[in-house]
DNA sequence: TCTGGGGTCCTAGGACCC
DNA sequence: TCTGGGGTCCTAGGACCC
């Protein structure tokens, strides 16, 4: 392992629900929660002022109504942030070649590779630039983690949420490590923590004492060495930038059980169509076909093909999934189909003409409703479907987006990312002044004079030592990073020289306002750290140390 | 409370071949 | 006639991650 913490992790801060608050003035300091707002959505992110209430992502939409009934609920808009999140790539980039997104909102990057950083202060100095360059590029907020591999960087920067930036020092790992809750390393879930917590193992350091046999013996050989190889802080995973995609796949839940066994088989021919988009769009064809059925009691079952050789073909796909349905029971209703392809290749076949088409479906705008759609291969109609959310524009009022819409109406608030806090009116849903338009960037072209502004604040790195961790009143930790957030967020940016002065320093005061509340809601930093990152089940219950 | 959608990796059994 | 072991591929399911 290297001697400095020279790799970074990099995670956005509530980063969809963040986006949305950056472009909709009315919604910052306000709870925001997106997901998918049918019967059976789930919180994809929310704001952390909706976490005050104890809504996380995972949790079914239901109940995030009824323990915030007055947030905001919005459905998510991918194609936006995904460019955003490139914005942020591209800024990760300029750091270094090896750089590894895990998903839109995170990743790792290896500054030692790009020369960017080979010891513990200039590394502390290009995370701080780049938490600074992200702020000023896109006006959102980032948390990062410096250490001197992936797993302790990731822990890093999960410490350093909401805003800031936590380093941990080569050498303290393991002392660090021991007092943490099994749950903070990567791999460790509900299944893998009951299993362990049923055998007398809570801790990071309790890990690392079962020794390798025991741990192999609890969880198969895979997981048992991979856990122990963590607990003592080996981890010599390397940052790889381009990773070969496996598997191409698609599903719907549908807002009641499908009965109909003519209706389940049109479903699964026009997942297949999709999955068979998407395949051709990413330029690969594949072997092997998956359908995977979840049923009225939420039993999930897959059943697989392999075809002799690789296909895009639309046809082949749709009868090999076809034939695949058949094998399965679905009486009692079903509720998820799903169509995937894996044993992927590189598209070789020459088929222009279909490759044309789908690239010309793929471009159909994204509603985040899987119903929507018309059966056959017709182009899509345009279509106005006012999803809450989405931006519009009116002749008369100008640029909004839509708050809600319902009996006939659609409420829409006017307001721009740069705007103040914008009127709702409402109009019929016909109504030809209307229509759908993109999203405006979030920071105005070309506003970014002086980029000394935001200066390296190096006054929000701090070191994570291992004495924080252990320490139970954890006051001194906790409560710097939110007020050294704060300092850059109201003194530099408001120095006249942007022409809407207002634009930068509001969204970032808003966001340090949300950090203060999620710094009191864990003030224990050992249980800080799972809270977060309870995907299903447990939440601060699971995390009390 | 009633559980999304997109992925990755691992395990285990059986078939088949050498 | 009995007893192998290893390797690879396929299938199904499960855990985990964001």
């Amino acid at each position: 392992m290297r001697s400095a913490p020279t790799i970074l992790h990099l995670d956005m801060d509530a980063f969809f629900a963040s986006v949305e608050q950056a472009s909709k003035p009315s919604l910052r300091g306000k709870a925001v929660i997106v997901g998918g707002l049918g019967p059976r959505g789930v919180v994809a992110t929310c704001s952390y002022e909706a976490r005050v209430f104890g809504v996380h992502s995972a949790m079914p939409m239901a109940q995030a109504r009824r323990l915030a009934p007055h947030a905001a609920y919005l459905v998510p808009r991918f194609a936006f942030y995904r460019s955003i999140s490139e914005q942020v790539m591209e800024l990760l980039r300029a750091l270094s070649p090896l750089v590894e997104p895990l998903s839109l909102d995170e990743a790792f990057v290896d500054l030692e590779a790009g020369g960017t950083a080979w010891d513990e202060r200039s590394a502390r100095l290009a995370g701080a630039k780049l938490r600074a360059d992200i702020r000023e590029v896109t006006g959102l907020t980032g948390s990062v983690g410096l250490a001197a591999s992936k797993m302790l960087a990731k822990i890093a920067s999960e410490h350093a949420k909401p805003d800031g930036l936590a380093v941990i020092e080569p050498g303290t790992e393991r002392e660090l490590l021991a007092p943490l809750p099994v749950r903070t390393l990567p791999g460790v879930g509900p299944a893998t923590g009951d299993h362990l917590r049923r055998a007398g193992i809570h801790t990071v350091g309790e890990l690392a004492e079962a020794g390798e046999d025991e741990l192999v013996r609890l969880l198969g050989k895979a997981h048992g060495q991979s856990l122990h190889a963590m607990a003592l802080a080996r981890d010599e995973r390397p940052v790889v930038a381009e990773r070969e995609t496996k598997s191409v796949s698609v599903e719907d839940t549908y807002d009641v059980d499908i009965h109909d066994r003519v209706r389940v088989a049109m479903e699964v021919r026009r997942l297949a169509d999709r999955c068979v988009r998407r395949l051709r769009a990413a330029g690969l064809s594949g072997r092997t076909i998956v359908l995977k059925v979840r049923r009225y009691d939420f039993s999930t079952l897959t059943r697989s093909e392999t075809l002799r050789g690789p296909t895009d073909d639309p046809a082949v796909v749709r009868e090999a999934a076809a034939r695949l349905l058949d094998s399965v029971e679905t009486t009692g209703g079903v509720r998820l189909l799903g169509v995937g392809v894996s044993g992927l290749a590189d598209f070789t076949q020459e088929d222009l003409f279909a490759q044309a088409a789908g690239e010309r479906e793929e471009e159909s705008p994204d509603t985040g409703e899987p119903t929507a759609e018309p059966a056959e291969e017709a182009p899509a109609p345009p279509e106005r479907s006012w999803a809450a959310g989405h931006d519009v524009h009116h002749a008369e009022y100008g640029h909004g987006w839509v708050q809600g819409s319902g009996l006939g109406r659609v409420t829409v608030r006017f307001e721009t990312p740069d705007s103040p806090p914008g009127r709702v009116r409402t109009f019929r849903i016909d109504d030809p002044a209307l229509e759908p338009a993109d999203p405006l960037p979030l920071v105005p072209r070309g506003a970014s004079p002086a980029s000394s502004g935001a200066s390296p604040a190096s006054s929000t790195a701090r070191t994570w030592r291992p004495d924080d961790a252990g320490t139970d009143d954890g006051a001194a930790p906790a409560g710097a990073a939110p007020d050294d957030k704060t300092a850059p967020a109201g003194t530099t940016s408001h120095g006249g020289a942007a022409p809407p002065g207002e634009t930068a320093a509001e969204p970032a005061s808003e966001v340090a306002g949300a950090g203060r509340r999620e710094r009191q809601a864990c003030l224990s930093l050992p249980a800080s750290l799972p809270k977060s990152r309870s995907r299903s089940g447990g939440g601060a219950a699971t995390s009390s140390p």
